[in-house]
DNA sequence: TTGAAAGCGCTACCAA
DNA sequence: TTGGTAGCGCTTTCAA
């Protein structure tokens, strides 16, 4: 007897999410006029006694459109993919990307942070490419050109790198590490300084910034006669002490901090060693953060300059739109030294 | 003539993005077959050979399930929408939240990390509920219980608030500030202070946590005798030597400076200005950011004690599975003051 | 062991 | 101006 199991076509089942068809019920038009309806759907006129039916039963309802049924039927999303960075970031970095979060944000898209945890490449990309983002925005190095690929076959129509090194088939905006370095090799020289130190953080993730970091002062550096001596530290007292307490060993006369934070870190350790700065050991940081201005003597710096969010956003936005344009590779690091009284 | 556009059936649209339908042309099976093989469903056995014709023919094609389609069937999604704070959040608040976003991934969720822009209250909730989670994290404050109703009414299951105050029908992680300027407010009196002045930083966006920070203090002070003065400073070193040059006239022995931040800034600036610390003038920041430890004096600062990531995750978890549950209000923000040398 | 088919919620085409 | 309806990609029940 199947007919008795027939349902009453009009009760809006309680206690369950509504959905326009609910609406239609209520309002007593059919789905369609309330797709028009609530979408605004220019091209196709509604009485205004319909739409204010319309309107009443979904507010009466609670009605909420539901994502993801919108884009399987539209066929594309408009939303954009930024994982997050698996490594420690920093104050300036994490500035930049929320400030990006925000201007892509504007243009209309819907900025998803998706944490993905421990997988790694590839299967990562995949993970990514089930949320069928119509662009991604990758802020981790680990992303290779097969990653690309897989995200391109799942309809990403742009994919944009922020890291040091281009990827096949993405666009890129590099931020290459190296200049910073440069710029304070460059500075360090031109201060007359000849035995160069060069902190290397050893807390895990960050070799991705102190290496090029590294590079780019040997590479300042070449050929003046000038050597580099890589300083393995951590970030904590005890670490910093150890590298203080024989520093003169060390013979340096100065040395790059990795950012402003080591540079707090070890010119403190090195006061309390009766290491004069700049006199002894000159001194520079990198990231221009407050802190340096309030450290005695202020603290020179590397100040980076990072593109605004609203450009990156505009770049994302014109790459979607014409997905078929060659790779946009920036250069969008900018370093310049701030000079001030540790160098 | 209809029978012409047949479509032919074995064709895997090239360029399109390749569906189940389209493995299952090219392993030659059903669909079906395709969602058993690739869910490894235990409930139906596929024998090997049509196993490993359905992996080699989704690895071809470079076939990723398309989520939408997934969790429109499934009837829910495992998605954590975690809207990201609309305000300047400090280093260890942003740690936390990273910690906890990663938590929360270990459980098997899709941690979504979605920027609301603009968009406040209601308006904002809505947006949310678009996406159908099944739990929502709010870091902020500005949610009242009728976004709390829009959630739960879309389909959630539990949604938690982090922030000061409880909201109906949700859970709650009281995280009261209060405590934070209590704990301060009473280590400065147990120094013999009597004359305190408590930093509000200018920054918008900020009043959620610095209005509580200053009423504990109030609250520690209440009946003791000892004054409280609020000053307004902005994060700039003028803002503060503005503030530091005409300290004498405010007649302060202590001041609390909302966070270690501040108090680097602060501290600077009055030593800048020959006030001497503690004795003139004992300061004591929070947060118990590595600076303070390298400021000299050491500054005493209160440290603050946040649940483990994972401890909220589970409770996300557990509410997730038992919705009818009540809401689990707990008190999750310690404070202790760690005492250096600036008081 | 496998396949056919219904249906999740939505929009857009076509007809009325 | 409005309604009927196909179909987006997927899973799952029922039948074979």
């Amino acid at each position: 007897m199947p007919y008795v199991m027939v349902q009453i076509p009009n009760t809006p089942t309680p206690g369950s999410v509504p959905t326009s068809a609910d609406v239609a019920r209520l309002a007593g038009v059919s789905r369609a006029t309330v797709s028009y309806v609530l979408n605004n759907t220019s091209a196709v006129r509604i009485s205004e006694p319909t739409r204010r039916r319309v309107h009443e039963a979904a507010k009466e309802l609670g009605y909420v459109p539901h994502a993801a049924a919108r884009s399987l039927r539209a066929g594309h999303s408009r939303i954009v993919l930024m994982p997050s960075p698996a490594i420690p970031v920093g104050p300036l970095h994490s500035r930049f990307l929320s400030e990006l979060q925000w201007a892509v944000s504007r243009l209309d898209y819907t900025v998803v942070q998706y944490g993905t945890l421990g997988l790694s490449g590839d299967d990562a990309a995949r993970a990514w490419a089930e949320l069928r983002p119509v662009a991604v925005l990758v802020p981790d190095t680990g992303t290779g050109p097969e990653a690309v690929a897989i995200l391109k076959r799942a309809g990403a129509r742009a994919v944009v790198t922020l890291g040091p090194e281009t990827v096949e088939g993405a666009h890129a905006l590099l931020m290459d590490q190296d200049e910073v370095g440069r710029a304070a090799g460059a500075h360090l020289l031109a201060r007359g300084r000849r035995r160069i130190g060069v902190v290397v953080p050893e807390e895990p993730g960050l070799e991705g910034f102190s290496r090029p970091r590294l590079g780019g002062v040997r590479r300042a550096l070449d050929g003046s006669g000038a050597t580099v001596a890589p300083l393995p530290l951590a970030y904590t007292e005890e670490s910093a002490a150890r590298l203080a307490a024989d520093w003169p060993a060390h013979g340096l006369d100065a040395v790059f901090t990795y950012n402003d934070e080591y540079a707090m870190l070890l010119m403190r350790a090195l006061q309390d060693e009766g290491v004069r700065i700049p006199e002894d050991t000159a001194l520079i940081g990198a990231d221009d953060l407050m802190l340096g201005r309030l450290l005695r003597p202020r603290l020179s710096t590397v100040h980076i300059d990072l593109p605004s969010g609203r450009t990156i956003a505009e770049l994302v936005d014109r790459a979607v739109r014409d997905p078929a344009g060659p790779p946009e590779i920036r250069e969008v690091l900018g370093a310049a030294v701030v000079p001030r009284d540790s160098t």
